[in-house]
DNA sequence: GCTAGTCACTTGCAATTTGCAAGTTATATG
DNA sequence: CATATAACTTGCAAATTGCAAGTGACTAGC
């Protein structure tokens, strides 16, 4: 059982899991940055700023920082001069993995999204999971 | 089959699921009025004012607004002078369930908050949705 | 050594959003 | 008429978002 995740610089506003969550990921960009370490296999900067479309780089660097503060993500350098980073979900990052899929399905049967576009290439996944 | 829901005065940024989603719902108040909407029993302004921790009255009107006018809220009056309103969830709103009961589980086992705070008083449901 | 390029950001700034506190409107009540 | 209630709107400061340009640490080529 992994222990509660803290940031010392937080203070929650509620006792509610879904309020403490959402002051986590309760944005636009941050579980599509989830998204791509998860399914998409993205882990440098540049891997995952080609991916998440748009993303503006300063929002990227920002929420990457803030994943790795809250424990959701760690990074290994994986090259020395100079030195870069590959990032990686922790256990806590792969368990937003139902809230993902629960996102996404909601978005494709009522915002008429992809569930096998490029970006969320996950048919296989879903069906596996489903069978 | 609910037709897709569309709002003119947007264009999505993606045709992702997951982004469209968030594009609508991505921010701190959007799911804690669904919440309250759904699972405790609160429909007027008021109601959900005071249920809502701490929801400032500009943001929770405004969000009022946008999930009406994305289709996942409608309201019917109650009373006529002066005219006000009850709220509720449309099929599309309470179809955002499993995305509320996931991020609820999440932020549960990995922040530490409530199953069943009164804000989150859903133990008897989810058992029942267990079992 | 210089130039150009790449990658990973930071910075400056305008636009937008958030949120506080006060105020307004349409009613009812006494 | 004064007071109260409910449902907001408004003004404004602070914070955030996002664009575009810039910076730093490297490598490659000449």
């Amino acid at each position: 059982m992994p222990k509660t995740l803290t940031n010392k610089d937080h203070q929650f506003r509620s006792e509610c899991s879904i309020s403490r969550t959402l002051e986590l990921v309760g944005d636009k960009w941050t579980l599509l940055i989830v998204r791509d370490l998860m399914w998409h296999g993205k882990h440098t900067y540049r891997e995952l700023h080609d991916s998440v479309k748009k993303v503006p780089t300063n929002i990227l660097s920002d929420r990457l920082r803030r994943l790795q503060s809250w424990g959701l993500v760690e990074r290994e350098p994986y090259q020395e001069r100079p030195v870069r980073y590959a990032y990686r979900l922790t256990e806590a990052g792969r368990a937003l993995e139902p809230v993902l899929v629960q996102v996404m399905q909601w978005g494709h049967q009522f915002l008429g999204g992809g569930l096998n576009q490029p970006e969320c290439a996950m048919n296989s996944r879903l069906e596996g999971a489903s069978s």
